[in-house]
DNA sequence: ATGGTGGTCAAACCA
């Protein structure tokens, strides 16, 4: 079985992009990120006559997450929709959506962008995670992926010049830490040891030419739980998609299971 | 500190 993610920067315009990807990589789950649009304006008619069925939850015309599925999708679960108290058109948004996808939990997951360290949507992001992995926990013993753009670099060489980024989120103690804390409960970065080196990215910013000059980031990972991560024999990223006219920022992440 | 590009929806906001 293939698992892919991929924040796909709005379904709608890179709706051709998505089949094409799906086809070319022959891929049996693939969450998307970023979706941009509600339910009734997706262009799904392709998608389903490929054989994929479709979670999705998203509310405005930003964000959305999505699951596709053609080895089945079952116990749809949407996660973590509102965090009152922050007065924010932006917040109340779901950012996960979780199923049962050939036997395997995958959860989409759109982490929240902090913008500024110490911004209100900073703290947010921190307290989102707190919660994600307050759930977590209890998945740890079942077969579950936590997949998507998590909007951190957990490591140094997983953004194109640290330096660059003193002042910035992404980077901070606090969200690596939250980060951490899934690692420290179990869950496993399956992908990175299918991607050795340092500055392998998933992410390159549209402005002045970050891809071409592979001025990225790596914010985008694969979290397995034991059970999960036993059963991956591959993952890479897939870096071409990155590339051309259309591309969305993120490149897509994709496992192989047993 | 700002601006660079791209998406949504047609001004301003988001990444």
């Amino acid at each position: 079985m293939r698992i892919a993610t991929w924040n796909v920067n709005s379904l709608r315009s890179r709706i051709d992009r998505v089949e094409r990807f799906l086809e070319r990589h022959d891929i049996d789950v693939l969450a998307l990120q970023e979706t941009k649009a509600r339910e009734e304006q997706l262009p799904l008619m392709g998608l389903q006559s490929a054989g994929y069925e479709f979670a999705y939850s998203g509310t405005s015309q930003w964000n959305g997450v999505a699951l596709l599925s053609r080895v089945g999708i079952e116990d749809v679960e949407v996660g973590f929709p509102e965090m009152p108290g922050y007065g924010d058109p932006v917040a109340p948004e779901a950012r996960a959506i979780g199923a049962t996808c050939g036997g395997v939990r995958v959860w989409s997951l759109y982490v929240p962008n902090g913008r500024k360290v110490d911004d209100p949507h900073y703290h947010y992001k921190l307290e989102w995670l707190a919660r994600l992995r307050e759930a977590a926990r209890g998945w740890i013993d079942t077969p579950t992926a936590l997949v998507g753009d998590w909007n951190i670099a957990p490591r140094d060489e997983d953004v194109y010049d640290i330096a660059a980024f003193a002042k910035d989120t992404h980077v901070t103690p606090p969200e690596r830490a939250a980060f951490q804390g899934f690692l420290d409960d179990g869950y496993v970065d399956v992908v990175r040891p299918h991607t050795p080196g340092p500055e392998v990215f998933t992410y390159w910013d549209y402005y002045r030419q970050r891809f071409e000059r592979n001025r990225g980031m790596r914010i985008d990972f694969v979290l397995g739980s034991p059970s999960f991560a036993e059963r991956v024999v591959h993952g890479f990223i897939d870096r071409e998609e990155r590339a051309g006219q259309g591309a969305s920022d993120h490149a897509p992440v994709v496992v192989d299971l047993d």
